[in-house]
DNA sequence: GGGCTCATGTAAGTGGTTACATGATTAT
DNA sequence: ATAATCATGTAACCACTTACATGAGCCC
């Protein structure tokens, strides 16, 4: 039963607490989003493959407002999440990154043109280093270790581009 | 004209030089591969859409061997490639990584389970440097300056990631 | 009344990978 | 002889994004 790692987003999410697809995007938004995104059009679809398999059910909640449907783990989706987190195998790592990959191409431009690709390529890791501080408290107030850990490396990591920048920058 | 990235890649590939769809993807493998990847099931359709749009144009080469098609860029590629390379807006920038995805997630683990998923994602990298650092004197032999930098980027990039496994395993 | 947030979904399209089919030339 | 490299391409599939449709409740 191949899960995507997209799913695996969701049964980790689940994990923490019953939740609504819209919650899970809502928490992905403010998590995991800079090393793994997800759509609400990859959410609703793998929700429903996830409860038809059994891994995760979900219960109607009227509360009154428009009908909501909060998932859980099954005892079987929480064992596939304990697999996936222990098993070994390599591990899917991509990037893809067009200011490298103008920078690549970038002989043929004038010194003028160069400092301002690098320019423009510190200040979108400047703005993503302010989202993930923005969303320090967030994770800091989760109670949960490896959240913090992680959002901490990843303003480690837009910090580490930032200065490699401004290094290139002013050569 | 909307263009891929992968496009450019291409065009990029061929200011440098005359080239078959099979030398471009042995180029892309030992060069943006990292921050750019692309598969013969891209560089093939889009080498025809790009000879379609009059951005490139092929000349068959019977060399004995099999038959090859080699490209080069038009003047109206050589515009357009410049048009991308100097153009503002912003910069595509995509990480999934399935290391961290897992860390995140981590809490419930044990102190040794946590450790050896540390030390597989350090492995990981390690090796991306390794195959980067075995592609340095290919990129130093190429007499262009860009390709060396993004490279020395690329090392300097999986260093610090490995370095900051080092540091969480030590904790 | 208007805009925001909560909430659920789907359809169309994009971008990309994997696996396959084919075959000549070159190196061991 | 046989394995690796050069070389071209396609079909099926997968993962993901964007845009849309719908509508209730809440705050100003």
């Amino acid at each position: 039963m191949q899960l995507s790692k997209t799913a695996y987003v969701i049964l980790g999410m689940l994990r923490m607490g019953k939740r609504t697809g819209y919650e899970i995007k809502s928490l992905v938004d403010v998590s995991t989003r800079f090393f793994w995104a997800a759509s609400y059009g990859q959410i609703y679809p793998e929700l429903k493959r996830l409860e038809d398999a059994g891994l995760i059910e979900g219960e109607a909640e009227a509360t009154g407002g428009r009908a909501r449907r909060a998932f859980s783990l099954t005892k079987k989706g929480d064992a596939a999440l304990d697999d996936w987190l222990t098993s070994g195998g390599p591990l899917h790592f991509e990037l893809r990154h067009e200011g490298l990959l103008r920078l690549f191409f970038s002989d043929p431009l004038s010194g003028g043109e160069r400092t301002e690709l690098l320019r423009a390529i510190r200040g979108e890791h400047e703005r993503v280093r302010e989202e993930l501080r923005a969303i320090r408290p967030t994770a800091e107030g989760s109670g949960l270790e490896a959240p913090v850990e992680v959002l901490e490396f990843g303003i480690a990591y837009q910090d580490f581009i930032v200065d490699w920048c401004s290094r290139l920058e002013r050569r």
